[in-house]
DNA sequence: GGGTTTCATTTTGCATTCATTTTTTTCTTT
DNA sequence: AAAGAAAAAAATGAATGCAAAATGAAACCC
């Protein structure tokens, strides 16, 4: 059986019809039958159906979404405009493989725009914004003290993603989201696990980033936001270099 | 005699030879006719070719281009995830057009793009880099002193350019050059001659930037430049806003 | 046997075609 | 004549068709 996305939207009708239609793009409003083969394109390649590298089989998707080529190629053309793809010349589209420098170079854009969301968030979010924060932090604390990395990550991805909410500002969600995607490839979550000290540490930062939301500490709090991705990156470059030199053990 | 853009490609054989290729994303490789055909159809509508909120009428634009609908339309549903254009369901694509909101977002994104390049710039920027915007700064100010509104912009523009481009870090640059695009359709060029205040004080900004960027201050270099946009912004409002009186007065 | 060359198959890129939907024009009807 | 209904025209969205390029395989040569 497979998945037809088409159908599920025949049954519905209006669409369109609010503003946010287009900003996000992201994952936002499927909208149109573009929009919703495109959501469903990138949700596939995401969860990493596809091998790093891999060349997309037009044919194959075709089949798999049950449309033709020609709404599918306009797909890959904006995946590939967001850096899921590459499109190579007579050679047709290839699931983009991240290396060392994309993926430092990724993490930095992602602190920048966290940096941002915390930085405008300190002008705009509410009380009841802060406190809903608190409550998910500390959420977040109990599962870090039970050792519960899954419950601790699921935590760490909303209150970031809350940062960016509070921020109120669209265009910079949608981005966001964009480069969320992009990176999700690499699951960097595990990364704690290996490494028992950096998730203290995280656990930290984390608390000084509630201190200086709590304060609206625009510029403090987007320094810590900034210097929290860094740390994040350092540890997973060192993660990619110890399994580089497993991988070089074993083989 | 139509412009015809593949014709213009199949002489060259390198290409990416002049940087530069067009304002976003595409810069990297354009290499495909596809590639060609998107930097085109996007320079068209960033140079104002089509009103705001107008249908882009594909008949029409294949003509201009000589090409055929299917590689048109693959470029649309591209220009629409970058924001520059809107897809109505079975009502084609419109020219977006930015309300007060969408440009405030707009602005502050773009400030925390520049906000992150000054932080990353810091990290690594050379001495002799930093002696080459210098230089432009102080071309700059040479405009500023004349009052030459064309070649001070044109200076400030490259000095913005230039800090982005010392980050090195290319997905930066690639997604600066994306939104820069985006808000070129309205021209805050004119803003400083209705405000000779701004100028004056966006040029004492510009020296506080060169100043901790010699110092390599990565985090005041930061807030600086936040600052500086959003002064942008703040300034582009009251325009507007003045510019929506006289229209009143006007009417 | 290793390497090259030729040729069939597949894939890609774009044009064309077709079914719908929207928009414009024309024709009623009051 | 104005408002509304019906029909014609144009447009959009997606499928199909076709030439060129790339891939893979068999034949060929040394």
């Amino acid at each position: 059986m497979t998945s037809m996305v088409l159908d599920a939207r025949k049954g519905g009708v209006a669409e369109a019809g609010p503003g946010e239609t287009s900003v996000g793009e992201a994952a936002r409003v499927p909208a149109s039958l573009h929009g919703e083969l495109l959501a469903a394109l990138r949700d596939y390649l995401v969860e990493g159906n596809l091998a790093d590298g891999a060349r997309v089989p037009e044919r194959l998707l075709c089949d798999r979404f049950g449309i033709s080529r020609t709404p599918l190629r306009e797909a890959l053309k904006v995946l590939a405009a967001e850096g899921l793809i590459e499109l190579l010349p007579n050679r047709g589209a290839r699931v983009r493989a991240l290396n060392a420098d994309d993926l430092r170079e990724l993490f930095d854009v992602m602190g920048g725009l966290e940096s941002l969301a915390g930085r405008l968030a300190c002008e705009r979010v509410s009380d009841e914004e802060v406190a809903e924060i608190e409550r998910v932090h500390h959420e977040m604390y109990r599962f870090y003290l039970r050792r519960d990395m899954h419950g601790y990550f699921q935590c760490n991805q909303e209150i970031h993603r809350m940062i960016v909410a509070a921020a109120g500002n669209a265009t910079l969600a949608a981005t966001y989201a964009s480069f969320a995607g992009r990176i999700r490839r690499v699951r960097y979550s595990a990364n704690l696990a290996t490494d028992r000290d950096r998730w203290g540490e995280a656990m930290r930062e984390h608390e000084a980033i509630l201190d200086a939301l709590r304060r609206r500490a625009g510029s403090e709090l987007s320094d810590i936001l900034f210097m929290h991705l860094r740390n994040k990156r350092k540890a997973a470059e060192q993660r990619s270099v110890s399994e580089a030199a497993e991988a070089e053990s074993e083989g």
